[in-house]
DNA sequence: CCCAAGTCCTGGTTGC
DNA sequence: TGCAACCAGGACTTGG
């Protein structure tokens, strides 16, 4: 799944490809992962476009464009951003195909391959895609501390991994890393989020930038469908200590983890390690 | 048939 | 009592 790291991993790659060339035709466009724009506005408004800025909000990737135009993207569950040359077939779940060149280049593609529905793809004027303001602050380069996740965990009665997997308090992070950041914190998924005390806020705080911090070194995290730009894999999945090993032996003391149902969300967690 | 999980939406609950 | 904030759960999606 695309979560903060997987995301930043493609952000470096698409500012190596993207920037300071401009998109010169939209070759493919499924209508149903537009958002704030309609097709014939992509058409219209994206060829000639220069990309002038790539950054990215929790999974969010914004392209700040020439004219007052953003780009906002968004993975979804399955969603692959490639840069492939035209020589190469189109995949077979492109959901939308941009060209692009830069001075005296050859054009190349920005595909958006999904095998599900989830990724959604915003043309806007002005800034960016106005649901990020209800974002919180990214997890990993958002300016926050302890003292802030205090603040935002108090009175909050959600188990604290619901709390972890709310965009509007911190940005970023999904099932996957929301499992190991509670285990690395020693801290049970089913906490009430506000019941922590502050030595153990800190310990999640730690843990957090760590985890997110050594998810971006590893290049994401290819569990299931997740690649670059390039079509290469992450390597974080051999790093998992609790996401998806439920019934294995927890790595710190050797009791079979457990499962549980938390916001809906499969969690994996030593009820010994983790309280 | 159930499971995987991103975000959005709805409707019910809580507490000031 | 009224109201906003909060929280749980469903919808969507397709392949294993």
């Amino acid at each position: 799944m695309p979560e903060l790291p997987e995301v930043e991993t493609v952000r470096r790659e698409l500012a190596a490809a993207l920037l300071g060339r401009a998109f010169t035709a939209v070759e493919r466009v499924e209508p149903f992962m537009l958002r704030d724009t309609t097709a014939e506005q992509l058409f219209a408004l994206l060829p000639e476009a220069e990309v002038q800025s790539i950054s990215r909000q929790g999974k969010f990737l914004v392209l700040g464009l020439s004219g007052g135009l953003f780009l906002t993207i968004h993975l979804g569950m399955t969603g692959q951003l490639l840069v492939l040359p035209l020589a190469a077939e189109l995949p077979r779940h492109a959901r939308y195909s941009l060209r692009f060149a830069g001075e005296g280049e050859p054009e190349r593609r920005l595909v958006f391959a999904d095998m599900r529905k989830f990724g959604r793809v915003h043309l806007t004027e002005g800034g960016p895609a106005a649901r990020l303001e209800a974002m919180g602050p990214d997890a990993l380069e958002g300016a926050w501390g302890p003292k802030q996740l205090a603040k935002s965990l108090a009175g909050r009665r959600a188990p604290l991994k619901a709390f972890l997997l709310d965009q509007r308090h911190l940005a970023g992070i999904g099932n996957i890393y929301a499992d190991e950041i509670l285990f690395q914190a020693g801290l049970s998924p089913l906490r009430p989020a506000g019941e922590l005390r502050p030595a153990e806020v800190r310990r999640l705080a730690v843990a957090i930038r760590e985890k997110l911090e050594e998810g971006v070194r590893l290049r994401g995290c290819s569990i299931s469908d997740y690649v670059d730009t390039k079509g290469r894999r992450g390597s974080f999945q051999d790093s998992l200590q609790a996401y998806g090993r439920h019934g294995e032996p927890c790595p710190r003391c050797g009791r079979p983890l457990v499962r549980t149902l938390v916001a809906g969300r499969g969690t994996a967690y030593c009820a010994h390690c983790q309280r």
